[in-house]
DNA sequence: CGAACGATTGAGTAAAGTCAATACCTGTGG
DNA sequence: CCACAGGTATTGACTTTACTCAATCGTTCG
């Protein structure tokens, strides 16, 4: 079976079978979410801890006036709320960009894994600091980057986060989000979302090609974005020589 | 002797008189480090753990063209680098913004302490996740507010997190950034934080007196800024109450 | 076919940036 | 005590980026 969180986790962290096996173990009963629906609102105090196992999601924040701002873009393998019932309440919500599969985890499973199994507490702590460096790069980004390399470092990291998890074939990747979706992400208007959007594909880096996106050349969007992707620790730490620049895995792109 | 970690853990988390023991330990020798100086580089691999004691420090990232984003502004009882060795390397830098009292923690110490003392460990959760919650929040603040708002809304958060921890008296906390420094938390050039700063001083929301910072009415600075204060997570998570509105302590302000 | 939603385009406005000059403030050497 | 240097803050004038309003176009689906 697909674990994409398995996946993520044992391309960062050396994991024993046995941690394999209680990783599979956790995808259990697949929960189907409709497209554009609150996983979990703000407020809430959700009892159990949700990960995405199919599907598109993403966190987001409402202001007073309506807007919102997503603040983090969830792929298959994404905690929800991994731990988050120490803080009590949620201070956003989460809802899906499309249809979701999604996996409820008993709170006291996940205590249970972390107190009996280190390489996977290690594991999860990897996660959750990669998660981290992701939205200090998302301030980087809004704060420093006008709006078409914003969206073009914004198409790189989610190539090679959906690459490191089997989701990226030829090139090309699902990308189920509106326009609106897209501007709500980079902080930007609906209309200005559109003109960057005609901008990189006339510039001939990214091809939208209805819910897809093909970036033939990644070194060279990675370029034209100012992209780094030191953030996102994809090489193993052992590792010190790689890093540097993207990172082309010859095996298959496609997971199963 | 003041101790700002426990401070801020012990407001949130309840710890036995054994845990607050072990979290005085920690504080042992105390590094003096001057202004503007780093802490830890990009692309460091820290063997120790860095907790600010004294003064303020900012995580930031430059770009390729030199600009720099603050992502972080850390105040005594922040650490610098929790866990950050399962990363391997940082992926941004910390660099003081005034002159700092900093304590170097073996990671074994930590290790020690997450592996027997389980309140302890979710306290160093409780503060992880917090964090995270300010970078949504930043992230938020940067995407859909204007300067002036997201000026006055960093203000109402640095106001709660130093009232937090006993360093607001009389409605003045200091406040050791330039403009310039403003300016890169915000994302926003110097000349325009310098008039959106004078905006906030005309309309008699904030005064600036050389290095501290005076807030007379801090609801009339929220509803200015339309703040919410859910994301700092300041109130007991047993108490739903509160939490909703500025929690007004009754107690003395200054600490010790 | 037409409604509903999403994408696109044009035109005018507002927010924020850049460049450049000037003012202020603090510490040092004379 | 004062002049000066260096950093910081302020202001004006102009440019660029992005926003708003408004209309049009395209696609999907009942």
């Amino acid at each position: 079976m697909y674990n994409p969180l398995l996946r993520k986790l044992s391309r960062a962290i050396d994991l024993t079978a046995e941690d394999e096996k209680l990783l599979n173990e956790v995808i259990g009963v697949q929960r189907g979410v409709e497209a554009r629906q609150d996983i979990i609102q703000e407020g809430d105090r959700p009892e159990e801890v949700h990960l995405i196992v199919q599907g598109f999601a993403c966190r987001y924040k409402l202001l007073p006036n309506g807007e919102r701002q997503i603040v983090a873009i969830l792929i298959p393998g994404d905690f929800c709320d991994l731990h988050v019932a120490i803080l009590g309440e949620m201070d956003h919500g989460i809802a899906t960009l499309s249809r979701c599969k999604v996996v409820h985890i008993p709170r006291k499973t996940i205590d249970e894994l972390t107190r009996n199994h280190p390489r996977i507490t290690h594991a999860l702590w990897w996660a959750t600091l990669v998660d981290e460096g992701i939205l200090r790069e998302w301030i980087t980004n809004l704060g420093r980057k006008p709006a078409e390399r914003h969206i073009a470092s914004l198409m790189c990291e989610l190539y090679l986060r959906l690459k490191s998890i089997g989701l990226v074939s030829d090139h090309t990747f699902e990308l189920p989000m509106t326009q609106q979706e897209v501007a709500d992400a980079v902080g930007i208007s609906i209309v200005h979302a559109n003109r960057m959007l005609a901008e990189l594909r006339e510039r001939g880096l990214v091809a939208f090609q209805g819910r897809r996106v093909r970036i033939t050349d990644i070194d060279e969007l990675v370029a034209f974005a100012g992209f780094n992707q030191n953030y996102l620790h994809l090489t193993r730490r052992n590792n010190p020589e790689n890093g540097q620049r993207i990172v082309h895995d010859q095996g298959r792109e496609q997971g199963t």
